[in-house]
DNA sequence: CATGAAAATTGCTAACC
DNA sequence: GGTTAGCAATTTTCATG
């Protein structure tokens, strides 16, 4: 657990002004940043520095247009599992992580045990992933497809204030 | 549309490469990606240039920790809607994309209309999130929540294969 | 201990070929 | 696409409150 760690983290405004600029485009530059919050260069620098180090920046990455690469279908599937035998589910999620199909995977709780967002070229490929990652799977009791016909907000921006 | 466009790209296996690169980290260096692709740093500069250019890379950001920022749970909410009246249903829309605690909107077929992710600090913010959002409005006929217990996967990373 | 200023370094950009 | 020169941005150093 990260507990420890994250109460040793102190984030001050300046800090959420920064990871707020950060977190729309992280190729904005120091200076300007600087101006926005009132710092020189150096400063925003050091505080990205140590934002990257504690881990409050997780990482830095390029959103990619999924269309561009030919992922021209999202689902969302929602799966129900027979039971929650441990050792099974650990197998499943180690799945879910693995297959570079499924871009998200949340453990929750009510009814349905996974939600799954699967990125696919189209219907058949989509298929060959289920079969993949749920079909051949004892613990998988049932899962409904949905699919995604606006991808309305993909964002993973965190609310600062 | 953006097919239009789309026909014009073409993508080759050094530029999936370079993109399978960036969307796992975008600070990655051109020289060490070249190193990677068996190119010059210059000549993989000119690369990303056009896919920024051209949308392949819509943006980059950098991924924060929701924990490091007070957001210390995430629910997945499932939206069913009573009809589907088209101005009521991009007044929703927009709700959605405005409220920084709605993370991601995906507007799906099936028995639900909308899937949401939500962050927030605990549950009271989430019920005045839900309140906000959702209550309010005639359009929704229920929507049910679901607490995520794990974040395994949330990556927005697509398959560059 | 964080800051700003300035030097030193690194990485990017824009010409060439 | 490679090479190189010029530039921009980051990183480090150092003095200051």
């Amino acid at each position: 657990m990260l507990s420890a760690y994250r109460a040793v983290m102190q984030i001050d405004d300046v800090d959420r002004a920064i990871l707020a600029i950060l977190q729309r485009n992280s190729r904005t530059i120091a200076e300007d940043i600087g101006a926005e919050v009132g710092l020189s260069a150096a400063a925003v620098q050091r505080r990205i520095k140590r934002l990257r180090e504690n881990g409050t920046i997780n990482r830095e990455v390029a959103v990619l247009d999924p269309r561009a690469l030919g992922q021209e279908m999202t689902f969302v599937v929602l799966v129900e599992l027979e039971r929650e035998r441990a050792h099974l589910l650990e197998e499943l999620r180690r799945r879910f992580l693995e297959d570079e199909h499924v871009q998200q995977c949340y453990c929750v709780t009510g009814q349905i045990d996974f939600v799954l967002v699967i990125s696919a070229r189209d219907m058949a490929e989509f298929d060959a992933v289920t079969r993949r990652v749920l079909f051949d799977n004892p613990t998988v009791r049932r899962f409904t497809t949905n699919v995604v016909l606006d991808r309305v907000k993909v964002g993973l921006t965190v609310p600062t204030g």
